[in-house]
DNA sequence: CAGAAACGGGG
DNA sequence: GTGTACGTTTCTG
């Protein structure tokens, strides 16, 4: 048996002999070439849990259909302890197969955790985090059959084991970002019978260049004799170096799917895949996600528009809102009359496809480590974090948290759901509409992170909120004490002993346990203190700044995670959070605001989280 | 005015 | 592939 160590940079499954074989991609570490490895892990099998109505009655029902195992486990549901049916099945595909067979079985209450993609599931079970070094055991072999036509020098490995993290700092990644240029005497180019010009190249392992059927005088250019050749070329040179990480903007619907094209036309195959398949298209609601399996493609258009808040997010505007000057540009409808000049009007195409495409590559540089940190911490692979928003990397960070925590992960809301949650909104942070004017001698007052604080501090999480039917006793099963039951007759005094009530609203919070998402921000606010403080004391500038990004990242997921609790897509929606989250924060702003006045403060402007005052001490004391 | 359709980026 | 964006603006009946 032999034992290798890579970085985790992609996975998938594949299926063989009717079994599906998680397959992950990854360089060896500690060797000075770039040798890939493919791991194969046969052990994992796909479940889901069900929740039944009679325990041994619902285990009959389900003895009739065609599943691997039936078993009991105790998991919790809302920080509530329960038997579940956890339902083991043969295949991935199964699961979506008889998912309704066995929600519809007269003993099934409901079911859940049926819509986990099976290597997100495996990545959680095994603890495992992309990006990250993992330890391989196992046997290496020269063939296999889940890995089509990969080139030699890639590793196959049959593991023994899942494998497992490792503490790690973060992999040197070889990025090369492309972009294409298209005749188009037509407005925007038809794949049919407008060829590809220019196809632009830059990454941080030497290679910067623009192929090309022209351009033979200038030095970044590489002269092809044709298309075919061209593009033919473009995925020799993917091969030749296989980056890590490929980078376009707006490839995902554009550069690639006119690669395809093109290709398909012209008889080019584009098996640039480690495992040596073909480039995948992956339909993601109305649009696509280009795929090369084994490197990590992201779409920096896609990534750009979550990470900045602008008018338009094309190149141009991004690069200069990142970089603070204007790159290169021509006027996109004329580019074809470029190239048809073949004076100085072409060397100004080829100055613009490489600044282009290196305009492109400077970008994933800056925006990359956010997204390998986002990779590292919500533990799913790079590719699907940066076509992710943000509430949906909250979601997947929690649901891992969820599995850690023994929690089974609330369902996805019905259509019914969906439309009924967009319905109601709750309630803003409190605003107070400028005093105009001039004001001189301004002090300004803002909370630190407030809606993050306040979910902690007043523990605001579903499952410790009180439910009024259940306090009443009309629920089966209550966990509160029997004082507890008879709330009307209490006093307030012993009301917030035991909960934080929320103003406004009235909704309580128990006081203990803590919450399922108190504890996971607080862990991450925890973690982001940590890491601030052991920026603060390191004196290594390249440390410094990955501990940055580091802390940025945690500080991005902490901010979205107080707004999820109202996002109506959420798996742990609650409008009852939502509401007492803002009622809280315009309560603390504006008691805030009322102390700073008895001290002789005005307040001129107050948005949410902070407020802007003039000091007038001899006016307040007429009041 | 509400619900449907279009739009973004790319050349 | 345990899948099928999304939020906003503009058009149309």
């Amino acid at each position: 048996m032999k034992t290798k160590k890579m970085v985790l940079l992609d996975i998938d499954y594949v299926t063989h002999q009717d079994k599906p074989v998680i397959r992950l991609f990854g360089k060896e570490v500690g060797s000075d070439k770039d040798n890939h490895i493919i791991a194969l892990d046969k052990t994992f099998q796909p479940y889901i849990y069900v929740v039944p109505y009679n325990m041994d009655a619902c285990k009959e029902q389900l003895e009739e259909l065609d599943l691997e195992k039936i078993e009991t486990v105790h998991k919790k549901d809302l920080a509530k302890e329960f038997d579940f049916i956890k339902v083991t099945l043969k295949h991935p595909q199964d699961v979506p197969k008889l998912r309704d067979t066995i929600r519809n079985l007269s003993e099934v209450q409901e079911i859940r955790e049926h819509d986990i993609p099976f290597y997100r599931r495996y990545l959680i079970d095994n603890a495992l985090f992309p990006t990250s070094e993992i330890e391989l055991k196992g046997e290496t072999v020269e063939f296999s059959p889940c890995v089509y036509g990969a080139s030699p020098e890639v590793t196959i490995m049959e593991l023994d084991e899942s494998p497992h993290n490792l503490e790690s700092g973060f992999p040197h990644l070889k990025i090369l970002s492309f972009d294409i240029e298209v005749y188009n005497p037509d407005g925007m180019p038809n794949a049919e019978k407008d060829e590809i010009i220019m196809i632009g190249l830059s990454g941080n392992f030497g290679v910067e260049k623009v192929l090309s059927t022209k351009g033979d005088h200038l030095e970044y250019a590489e002269k092809l004799d044709s298309e075919q050749e061209m593009i033919q070329r473009f995925v020799d040179i993917v091969k030749e170096h296989k980056p890590d990480v490929i980078v376009g903007y707006n490839s995902d619907n554009f550069d690639f799917p006119y690669i395809r094209d093109r290709a398909k036309l012209l008889g080019i195959k584009l098996d640039m895949g480690v495992d040596g398949s073909e480039l995948r298209f992956m339909r993601r609601g109305f649009t696509n996600a280009a795929i090369i399996k084994g490197l990590i493609h992201v779409d920096l258009y896609l990534v750009m528009r979550r990470y900045m808040r602008l008018d338009r997010y094309t190149l141009e505007r991004v690069y200069l809102e990142l970089f603070g000057e204007e790159k290169f540009d021509l006027p996109g409808d004329t580019l074809w009359q470029y190239w048809d000049d073949d004076g100085e009007a072409l060397d100004q195409l080829f100055h613009y496809s490489l600044d282009d495409v290196k305009a492109t590559y400077q970008i994933a540089e800056k925006i990359l480590p956010l997204n390998m940190e986002l990779t590292r911490i919500v533990g799913q692979p790079l590719f699907d974090i940066s076509r992710m928003a943000t509430g949906q990397q909250v979601e997947w960070f929690l649901i891992r948290k969820a599995y850690q925590y023994g929690e089974v992960v609330p369902n996805k809301p019905s259509h019914n759901q969906f439309s009924q949650r967009r319905g109601k909104r709750a309630v803003g942070g409190y605003v107070k509409e400028p005093e105009t004017g001039l004001h001189e001698d301004i002090v300004q007052f803002d909370f630190r992170s407030l809606y993050p604080s306040i979910i902690i501090s007043k523990n605001v999480s579903p499952d410790v909120l009180v439910d009024e039917s259940s306090v009443n006793g009309q629920e089966y099963g209550s966990e509160f004490p029997v004082d507890d039951l008879n709330l009307e007759t209490n006093v307030d005094e012993s009301l917030s002993d035991k909960y934080h009530i929320a103003p406004e609203y009235g909704y309580k919070f128990l006081k203990e346990p803590q919450g399922f998402v108190p504890s996971v921000i607080g862990q991450v606010l925890t973690e982001r203190s940590r890491i601030k403080k052991q920026m603060k004391e390191s004196t290594d500038p390249t440390e410094k700044r990955i501990l940055d990004v580091q802390q940025e990242a945690l500080k991005r997921l902490a901010n979205t995670m107080y707004g999820v609790y109202g996002y109506s897509r959420f798996r742990w929606y609650s409008l009852e959070c939502a509401e007492s989250i803002t009622a809280w924060g315009r309560d603390y702003i504006k008691k805030t605001m009322k102390k700073a006045e008895k001290f002789g403060f005005h307040s001129i402007y107050a948005d949410t989280d902070g407020f802007y005052a003039t000091y007038k001490p001899e006016l307040k004391k007429e009041d």
